[in-house]
DNA sequence: CAGTGGTCTAGACCACGTG
DNA sequence: ACGTGGTCTAGACCACTGA
């Protein structure tokens, strides 16, 4: 063993926790006696709960002790890339239109703006091998000086445009996934001739201020888009 | 400020980095001029850092330094319950079958079991406000001692359900979410008369070991289930 | 009051990367 | 050889909790 020590003793108490030693609600041993069978200092084992802590294995309380949490199994980690999903890898994309326009009252209540400021709409068609299979429409509020360049616009995720002038720490995103059936619009654009089902991602952006700067939708055919998510996110040894 | 020192630290990093004064791949400080240019002790400073790089925006190397991430635009936090999304909360449900069987080849497959295997079907019709909202199947890998409770399975979720008998630390989940039409089964159970397509979440369950324990497949209506996800999870303020 | 976790110090030694 | 981050110590003071 010539892990650290503070490794050691998470992996103590994890391994406790995993095997039902310690199970929700427990009180994990205090600082000071984990110190004393550990023969450490302090510091090394407030090392160690903190990662525990950050893992989402315990909580601790000043004044009364660190516990073992609840679980929470209701949070996985979802890996959406616009350009690859479990099935298909988009390889080339189409560029239908990329305007300026002012916004609808769909985009008005969405996006939370004034009627008049105005919105770069580009819509475009994502194709695997040779099929399209989706279509998306994105709407980004305008700011003077804002570049626009096409050949960048093409090939790029949302999150990926919006970088070009706003650091994406500064970004807040929200997806909503649903299933629903194309319209007729859709159906021309993905060259679907019988009933197949859309999964449709909505894209939110929001600043640092919780204002709404872009919406994204993709509406990718059902038979070309499987979504994956996972948990734990960390120690995916 | 009565912050602690650290946040403060903390704090004026991320600022920097979200306005684009610290760029990605940009290097930081050096954890001895942090010290000076703050007064405080190496270990104030570490403690600082830490919390960067876990909330994911350094990344620290020994013997270089610590530089400013990439931003992982492609993750997204998903919050998926079986019982409420979006939409619909799952107030009813009924329990169809709850049977021991001996798998399929596909959940041969699907479970990496031998075909002597015993196995615990659930199937499961959710309502939500009097209608036929969701449709589920579970497939559990049965173990000698395993509580079979039905009052217990009908309004528990997957992870609870295991969670009888094992720690849900000790489970790793994956997800895979597709929209899909249904069959003729599915129609008849969730009384579809129309072209509706449905949101599909395929849930499977892991041991420590990566052994698989459990699939569960939920075929919710499109019209009544939406996921959301959002990015960051941390600092949610 | 004693015990708990939260913050902080001023040192120390190490392994690593670069000149 | 020097600076970097990683680990660790042996103290300290604080605010909080519970008996």
């Amino acid at each position: 063993m010539e892990l650290p020590i503070y490794q050691h003793i998470i992996e103590e108490i994890k391994k406790k926790i995993k095997e039902g030693v310690l199970k929700p609600g427990d009180a994990i041993p205090s600082e000071n006696s984990l110190c004393d069978t550990y023969g450490v200092s302090r510091m090394t084992v407030r090392k160690g709960l903190a990662i525990l802590v950050n893992e989402g294995y315990i909580t601790s309380i000043p004044g009364k002790g660190s516990f073992v949490n609840e679980p929470d199994s209701k949070k996985y980690i979802l890996y959406y890339n616009e350009m690859a999903n479990l099935i298909n890898t988009i390889d080339t994309t189409k560029l239908i239109e990329v305007k300026i326009i002012l916004p609808t009252p769909r985009l008005i209540d969405s996006l939370n703006i004034p009627q008049s400021k105005k919105i770069i709409m580009v819509k475009r068609i994502h194709y695997s091998n040779g099929e399209a299979v989706a279509y998306d429409e994105k709407y980004l509020i305008y700011y003077k000086g804002m570049p626009i360049v096409e050949k960048e616009i093409k090939y790029s995720t949302f999150p990926e445009i919006v970088s070009r002038y706003t650091s994406l720490f500064a970004i807040k995103k929200e997806l909503t996934i649903s299933a629903q059936m194309p319209d007729e619009k859709i159906s021309k654009y993905l060259s679907l001739y019988n009933a197949l089902p859309l999964l449709v991602v909505e894209q939110r952006l929001f600043n640092t201020q919780d204002k709404p700067i872009g919406l994204g939708i993709t509406y990718y055919r059902g038979d070309s888009c499987k979504l994956s998510a996972s948990w734990p996110f960390t120690d995916m040894e």
